[in-house]
DNA sequence: GTTGAAAGACTTTAATT
DNA sequence: AATTAAAGTCTTTCAAC
């Protein structure tokens, strides 16, 4: 089911292809084999296994959420109140401007992030959960560290 | 600097192809131009203007954390003691397991989140936060909202 | 698990609408 | 902005180590 119960071990070629290809996930198997300082053939093997073994979860995008007018992002940490708990999962589920939420341990028990056009759709879509959940909204006013991998080695 | 202060607009077939590249962003141009509904050249030609309008971020690579042994993330809100704001930006900064991390509004200063391989490792992590700052700490126990697109359309 | 060589597939250019 | 056709480049297969 899934991943194996145990860690992967990558190698510095891995370690290499995968740094590489975080930085461009569209990176031609050519460059990818230069980086790698193997063959294209060995690169396209290893990267086909380093998918078959679960280490790459996917190839995404990132988009730049203000060039479309996504002006503001928020993190939200919610916590519902009695009885509401899958009815307010539904709720962040529906709601497209959350663009991640984790369930977590704790007083909360939704961390979700979300982005908005204004302050006033913001307040919209707080408005909503707030029938069902005590919140509390922190505003990103900056981002010290930009989605990144974890270390590869130990 | 950056992006332009208006919201770019997509039309429904620069939606269909950041869809498709959100799933898979190695998708060949021939892929993506069938979802498109174009010819190869446009949809390689629409592609590069979504780049240089600055719509497209990055293509990037989401790894499997557990896949590589790190079985547990936790998110942390930090708050810095006085004066200590910097030192503590640095400090989660140059620790490879924060894979991420917002400066936000609010009480909290910091969110962040961060992957281990185990809580004795995410307890040295956090003594060393703790010399500089409030934290508090919740383990992440589902991911019911995936990282996603915003709406791509008003 | 890797390589080199060849066949096949994709991408890019350029002329055109 | 889009298309087709052709040239160029990359990817994949396969025999060999």
């Amino acid at each position: 089911m899934g991943v194996p119960n145990a860690a992967i071990e990558l190698d510095a070629i891995d370690q290499r292809m995968l740094e590489a290809l975080a930085r461009n996930a569209r990176i031609s198997l050519k460059e990818l084999a230069e980086v790698a300082g193997l063959s294209s053939p060995s690169a396209a093997e290893r990267l086909r296994r380093l998918e078959e073994r679960g280490v790459i979860a996917a190839f995404t995008l990132d988009i730049a959420p203000e060039a479309i007018g996504y002006f503001l992002q928020a993190i939200v940490r919610i916590r519902p109140l009695p009885g509401q708990l899958h009815v307010v999962q539904r709720l962040i589920q529906e709601t497209p401007e959350f663009i991640e939420c984790d369930k977590v341990t704790g007083e909360d028990c939704f961390i979700g992030r979300l982005v908005v056009r204004s302050m006033g759709d913001l307040d919209g879509i707080l408005d909503k959960i707030t029938e069902r959940a005590e919140t509390n909204t922190s505003m990103i006013k900056a981002t010290p560290v930009k989605r990144r991998l974890p270390p590869l080695s130990r």
